[in-house]
Parts: structure tokens; sequence; C-alpha cells
DNA sequence: ATCTTAGCCGAACATTTGTTCGATGTCAAG
DNA sequence: CTTGACATCGAACAAATGTTCGGCTAAGAT
């Protein structure tokens, strides 16, 4: 941007067009007319405004549609403005108890559970379960509570992870650190102390992403 | 000169015209206009639209804003076709330690965070604190978890609440039992006892309505 | 200096769009 | 049959909206 203009108080007109219809969106649940734009900006003529949406459409900003009243489609939404639309499904496999291994990531979803997009770094393969007792209270984890796991068979030291331990048969919830060829499986509750075990018993089977609890009554939907 | 219409059939307008005003809103991103519901139903007359749009608008299903075009607003939408872009902005009031009563409700918000409105029932007056420390771990709530609070000072039996005791000048989370003129505060962890107290001493702050636990690194994004 | 370019301005034009109006059709209840 | 409600129809008006046009200004390039 080294528009010599700038020198100057200017304001950079396109710039405030552009967080005006995303503003205006979000209030309106529809987008602004030229001269509702050129309104709210205190522009004198609904011709600047064309002529700057003319510019915003060349950059591939912004999008219009034919000669319709609120034509104007936002393409690239101005930081912390896109719109809410962005939730991402994620499949809910179902019910997760200590004694049971987790459903394969691949399973048929029983449901599914709509989240923020913003919220999860990982977006592609995640699934939900719903943790059944409170046999993974040492990981803060009560019954009913949703996880979203991100299925892996790798985690760095630190992370929390879904464990399967070969030996008994079990399926918990650690933060989990390599040391030498054992693994140590520490407790998110700092009361309880760690387990050491050899690293042939434990099965990665994912990284816990996310932790949901509603105490509405309702039950968060994982439904329809 | 009579035209169609035979009394075979009689379709249902309105609900026609609700779900074309629903579909359309997905497909664009904005509301129909009038002529537009007529040509995408084909109706003879704007007019004809107009009419039903009025009595929608009687029966509260839809508003009209103005004379604005594409002025259509769904209050209610059909079935499945909710849009999913229903995320609520609550106010994030900042840390919360056992030591520290919660900020009042009315406080300057230091950021938003977008929730889901499914996933809460009641809508309006809610906040989002951040849990700083595990003081609170006895309520399976973790140092940087964030919980979203309906402020009240009366709960239902059964119901987790932020308590605040007026006595240890200490802000906590429990399941609230009144039992006489005592009251029961019951941690979330089973093994832990709950703690009797003399109602006097119990400032009920409000219901916990939700937990989020975000372990991905990323912070939940308590952003603008 | 002149030329060029991005940006601004006001007015006008051409559609699009919301809305009104009087008349007609349909059907069930009285 | 008559009546009244609900619904439809075509046409037109008036407001809104998108778009064009000629001219203007300021600043950098030549």
């Amino acid at each position: 941007m080294k528009r010599g203009r700038r020198s100057m108080g200017r304001r950079n007109l396109r710039q405030e067009i552009l967080t005006f219809i995303a503003r205006w969106y979000h209030r309106e649940k529809t987008y602004p007319t030229v001269r509702e734009i050129q309104k709210g900006l205190k522009i004198s003529s609904p011709s600047v405004v064309d002529y700057h949406l003319r510019r915003l459409e060349e950059e591939g900003l912004i999008a219009r549609v034919g000669r319709r009243s609120r034509g104007i489609r936002l393409r690239h939404w101005p930081d912390g403005l896109a719109p809410d639309g962005d939730l991402i499904p994620i499949p809910f496999l179902g019910p997760i108890a200590a004694g049971d291994p987790i459903p394969h990531p691949s399973a048929e979803p029983l449901a599914w559970i709509r989240v923020p997009r913003l919220w999860l770094a990982s977006g592609n393969d995640l699934f939900a379960l719903r943790v059944q007792g409170s046999s993974m209270i040492d990981a803060l984890v009560g019954d009913g509570d949703l996880i979203i796991v991100k299925p892996t068979s790798e985690v760095e030291d630190g992370e929390m992870a879904v464990v399967w331990l070969m030996d008994r048969h079990e399926t918990t919830l650690k933060y989990v650190y390599r040391e030498g060829d054992h693994i140590r499986l520490q407790p998110a509750h700092p009361a309880m102390s760690p387990l050491y075990v050899p690293a042939e018993v434990v099965q990665i089977q994912g990284r816990v992403v996310q932790v949901l609890r509603n105490l509405n009554g309702l039950p968060l939907p994982v439904d329809q």
C-alpha cells in the first residue's frame, strides 16, 4: 500500500465501506444498499460509493449481483467480523466409558454437533463423544460431558490424549509425557498422581481438542 | 375471464412463502423481494404476495422493515431451515478466582465470545468468565476454563451456582440444595464431601449454564 | 509547466421494488 | 339464495435503488 494519497488525513473509504457492510450484515441480516452505505458513512453522493464498490469488486473483495437491490456480497470479511455462519458440523459417534474402546472415527455418525469454527484449529476429521459415568473425572471430565477428539496416534508431550491401555482394556483421558521407554500419564486433576506405564501398552487414539459441558438441562444439541 | 385455480388441491401459499423465503435466504444470504417470491412460486401478482405477507406478519411469523427493499425478516424459521448463523455474542467480563467476587454483570465487557444459540436456553443476560487457578477443581472446572453464567440470586435445588461465601470471602462453584435454614453445597466431584453452611452466609451470584474447555493451544476466541 | 490518475461531487436516468386500488372468484355458513 | 370471509387478479403509482455522466480537485509523474 504505497498510495501517495495517504499523506494528509485522508479517510480510507474502501476499508470503511467493507467494515460498514459487515457490521450492517450482522445487525440487519442482509446487505445494505448503496445509499444506506452513503448515509452511514456520510458520503456526499451514491456515485462515490458506487465508485469504490467497483474497485472493491476488481480487487475481489466483494461481488455484486446484477442490478438487484442489495446486490453486494462480501467475499472476504474484515477481521473479527466473519459472519456467524461459521459452524462446522462434527460427527457424534456415541457414548464412551472407561471400559470401552472408542468407536472407530470412520463409523457412521449418530448425529452431528455444530461448533464455531473459530474454536477449533484442526478442522478436518474431528469427532465428538459423550462421556458416560465418572471414570474420567481425574481429567476434569464428568458424566455427560461432550469431548471433541482429533484422531491421531501421535501427540506432543503435554497434550491431553485419549489413551487405550492394552493391559487393562481401558480408555482414559490423560496428559501424555514420554519418559524413555515408559510413558507418564498425568491426570488433569493436580491432586492425582501420575501413572507410569511401558510404551507398548499405550495406544494413543487421539488428541482431546475440546470439552463441552452443558448445565442447562438441555443436552448439547446432538440431534437432527 | 377466469384463470387457473380450480377447486382442486388448494395450495397452502402461506407455508410455501415461508419456506421459499428461508430457502432463498440460505442460497442468497439475503431476503427475497416481493416479486422474487412471486416469480419463484409462480404467483400472478405481487399484490397476492403482499396480501399473504401481511397475514404472516399478523401471525407474527415474519416481520417487515418499513418500505425498504428486501424488508422481510423471518421470525420463526420452518423446521430444519434455521440458519447455522445463530451464534449469540456473550460479554466476557474477565478472570475469576476463588478469592475474588465475580464482576458485576453490567460491567464493561473486555471481549465477546460467540456461542451457538441452540446450546443456551436462557438467551439474554448471560456473561462469561475465565477461571483462574485450580481452586474450582471440585466443580470439575480447571485453570483456564471458560464458564457461562446466568446472573440470578435464586436457583433450583440441584443446579450449579456461582456462590459467594460471605464468611470466607470466597467464590466457588457448587450444586446447591436447600436444607432447612442451611444450605448444602455439593461439589461436582463425587469423591468430595459437601459443605453445610447457614443460609445467611450464602450469596447466589448466578447459575452456571455452560463450561467450555479448549485444549487446542488456542484460547477460546475471546476477541471482539 | 503539463499530463495523468485516483478520488470526489451533484444531478439525472432507468429499473426495481413496495404498496395501493377496485374488481373478481370461491366457498362455507346462515 | 344471500352473505361475508378469504383469496386472487391486473394495473398503476410512488418510493427506493443501481447506475451513468460530465465536471471537479489534488497530488504525483513527466
